[in-house]
Order: C-alpha cells, then structure tokens, then sequence
DNA sequence: TTATTTATTCTACATTTGTAGAATAAATTC
DNA sequence: GAATTTATTCTACAAATGTAGAATAAATAA
C-alpha cells in the first residue's frame, strides 16, 4: 500500500477521474510530458502493486484504483501520527492547526466541523 | 529537506534527545539491533544531507539536528495538504478529523485548541 | 603497552524509483 | 492490404535506500 512520489501523483489523478486510458493519462501531464513509455511503467507497477485495476477494451486499458484515496491517505497520515507523535492524534491535531496557517474562515469552519463530530458522537 | 524512512526514525530519536552520540542511538534500537555500520552510514547520509550537524568529543560526535522537528513536518504536511487536497487546509482538516477517529475529549481539546487559535487571529 | 572496544569511512550489494528506448502486437488510416 | 499510430511489455540504467562487512583510527582496558 505504500507508493512513490511519482506513483500517487498518477494515483491522483485516476482517483479524480475514477478510470482513465493511458492516453488519458499522458493528456493530462504538463508539458514536457514524460514518455508514453514511463507512464506505462508506472501503470505496470501500480497494477503489481494492487493499486490498480483495469478493464480492457481492444488494445487498451480502462484503469481504475483497487482503493480510494480516503483508504491510502488515512493510512498516511496515521502513520505520520504514529511516527511522529507518539500514536496521539490529538497532538498531531494541536500542531497541525498551529502551523499550517488556517484563515479565520478556515478555523471557524473547521471549528463547525469539529463540533458536528462532538454532535454525531455523542450517545 | 527530504529524508527516508529509516532516516526519519532516527531523526525523531535526536529531535528528542536533542543531542545524541552514536552509541545513545544504537541503544535505543530495540531488539534486533541493526550493525553499528548500519547507523553510522545513516548519520553519515543525514551529516551529508544537512539534516544533523555534530561536535567532535575525542573520537566520537555528538549529533544534533539542522532543523526542527516542526520545520520538517510542517513541510511533509504542506506537501500532503498540496497533493491530495488540492491546496485547500481546510479540506484536508475536514478529512483528519472525520479519519483520525478522535474521542470525545480529543475533539474538545481540539476544539478549545481551535477557538484560542481564532481569539489569537482576531484584530 | 599491547589487546580490545568504539566510531567512522569506504566499499558493496540488493531493492526501489524515475525515466525511457527497443520490440511487439493490435488498431487505425490511407 | 500496407503504413502508421497506440498500448503494452521487456530491458536498461542511474540515483536513492536499506543493510552491513572490511579497514582504519582513536580510546580504553588489561
């Protein structure tokens, strides 16, 4: 479950559109794209991987991801708060507010989702 | 500013610390330890990386990190926040909190954490 | 003071990653 | 139907990573 730099930022982009063709893929990359041949190593070994699926159509590929980006992400960061802050998500939390610089309008919202959590949780 | 796995570990082992010698490192290895070369080679990549600085004692070196734990991890976070959340921390807030499963009394404090944070911001 | 332990560097080697050419096969265009 | 385009696999190769032995130098113990 653990991906490369390179491998999420093609994860991300088949996540955001659920199921992408290579040439779906090699379209969206910024100039200068990298070659049809790289990205197709990257599929290939995102498909051993268990990243990714994909359906075939003639001589290409449908891909689509084995798991959501909620499921690889909440696994990140936990891991993150494991390594990082002693398995405390609260402390992670507290430092996560502090230094990623929310606006005013970003902290009330958050406070209002937090609150809804406090809400839905209680018994 | 990019540091592996391994690395990692043991920088949160001096960030800790704050200082630490080469043989505080491999005693706080847990059982089995890896070879001392192993660990050596490891400083010697964070030395060269300009993670850790150090201060000769006879023929050994007391270690300490370049940049603080905060500083690194508010990067690796910022990173996070630009990859997958489409540079919007709030989005990203809203999905740690809904994924981290906080309790009761961890969503309180952060919440008060939260509303001294927007005391703090107002004019 | 010789033997031993300790810290460091150098070398090494397998694995993973980023990147892509060559080869091939299927599909499309002319 | 021959030529070209497209998707995929195989091979390749440099850089980074995880791991550690060999060599060396310095410190300590016997």
């Amino acid at each position: 479950m653990n991906l490369s730099a390179t491998e999420e930022q093609l994860m991300n982009f088949i996540w955001e559109k659920e199921t992408a063709f290579m040439k779906d893929i090699l379209e969206a990359y910024p100039e200068p794209k990298p070659a049809p041949t790289t990205i197709a190593t990257l599929l290939k070994r995102l498909t051993d991987k268990g990243a990714l699926g994909f359906k075939t159509f003639g001589n290409s590929r449908e891909y689509f991801p084995l798991y959501s980006k909620s499921e690889y992400f909440s696994g990140k960061v936990n891991n993150l708060i494991k390594n990082f802050f002693n398995d405390s998500p609260s402390q992670f939390a507290s430092f996560f507010t502090k230094e990623t610089n929310l606006n005013q309008e970003q902290l009330e919202s958050l406070k209002s989702i937090i609150e809804d959590q406090i809400k839905s949780k209680k018994p």
